[in-house]
DNA sequence: AAGTGGTCTAGACCACTAT
DNA sequence: TAGTGGTCTAGACCACTTC
């Protein structure tokens, strides 16, 4: 299904990537535009926009003028928090290498939360998968999906609970899942999702309450995200207006 | 010191976003990017760069090969978490009407995660500002700000303390604060902060741990703020990829 | 004054959606 | 198949920084 080479301008932001880490960039300092745009043979154009885009992600910075570079290492800003898709890639922008356990997945009646915000009615049912992610056997995230029954199209899984739920709800529900809107909400965590991430019952951690719309902007699942805080931060890159 | 009158793309930005207040758009739906470069006299790239602004704030989404729509009312996102810069306009974002109240303003030492989030000796002191933001007496948000002393060119603040924390760098340490790096943590309140914002102790809150930087990217302020969970809540638009 | 990023144009072709 | 957004080009001029 997935189509799409590469873009021009993602190969050239990836080519920038790896450069950066291979410190290929003498003090710090990214050619100008012009002359990366002659060296790779795109236009420059396609060199601005691979630029703004890792200028966005807080890789670089840019001075009218001056010049573009590197940021510092210690500032890097790994997870931009409105990028996030999948919660394996968020592992592994933290330099792990991610598994996935599905704990538990059955068919139940809706609570209110998801009746409410999924727009269900109070008896309908919902599929509810909770997967835990780890790192080395180490349990970082932990995530419970609610998709109401309505949107099954079949109920032949095969092990399909752990690919991750947007794929998921593409090959179960014929619906791309399109945007999330999230919640950040502190909790204190209760015993049975304390015991998963392998903490203390009441330990404080950063949860997001999350609403999937499909292409029709039709509220598809429910999400609610539980991360551990000693293992994984969220940084944000806040800056002036809004470039 | 401010000068550039708006760029075209700002203003075509602000075309669209006045027109679809004024629900000018039939059905939701914006006109084709040609013809609106058309009517307004301008290049289909200027348009592009506006339209990619508008969708990156959440105010309208695009779908290949079918148009561009305004984004449901209920939808719209008020605060993007990274474009957030005062905090006055994350209360008004919210629909309040702010106003600041300074609980304390001291020079101390340091303490040891603001010797080494700014860089400075463990023997030199901070100007440590405390604020409260409030709605109609009732606290959301407590912000503490330590900025060390051999920043400050003078120390005639004269009521600047309630101003935004970059006026007051601005105006008293001759520099310009450039972006903000931050931490998202969740915290039980301690009493302090619990009675300065009108809650229990140990009530659940999102704060966040911050270093912001100068033009230099030298590290000039370490804040630290916490928010009513109860009054506050910050939302956040994901997205598939990164436009 | 020279160099660099910021803005803008005009036009081409591609990928996807609707019908 | 027609229409729309997505990508890309080549080139122009402006605003700001640096020397």
């Amino acid at each position: 299904m997935i189509t799409r080479n590469p873009s021009l301008t993602d190969q050239v932001k990836e080519h920038i990537k790896e450069r950066i880490a291979s410190d290929g960039f003498e003090g710090g300092r990214i050619p100008p535009e012009v002359e990366l745009a002659n060296d790779l043979g795109v236009s420059r154009t396609t060199v601005r926009d691979a630029l703004s885009r890792l200028e966005h992600e807080g890789t670089i910075y840019r001075r009218q003028g001056a010049g573009t570079f590197v940021r510092e290492q210690g500032l890097q800003i790994k997870s931009r928090l409105e990028d996030i898709w999948s919660y394996e890639q968020v592992l592994e922008d933290h330099g792990y290498v991610p598994s996935v356990r599905v704990i538990s997945e059955k068919e139940m009646v809706a609570d209110p939360m998801t009746v409410e915000a999924l727009g269900v009615g109070p008896e309908d049912t919902v599929l509810v998968i909770e997967k835990l992610f780890l790192e080395d056997e180490d349990p970082v995230i932990m995530t419970i999906n609610r998709i109401p029954s309505r949107y099954l199209t079949d109920t032949e899984f095969t092990n399909d609970e752990a690919t991750p739920i947007y794929e998921f709800i593409e090959q179960h529900c014929n619906r791309t899942l399109s945007y999330y809107l999230s919640e950040i909400v502190p909790v204190s965590l209760d015993a049975d999702t304390a015991e998963a991430l392998g903490v203390e019952p009441g330990t404080l951690a950063i949860s997001f309450d999350e609403i999937g719309f499909d292409q029709n902007d039709t509220p598809i699942v429910r999400g609610t995200s539980y991360f551990r805080d000693d293992l994984i931060r969220f940084r944000l890159l806040r800056r002036r207006s809004g470039t």
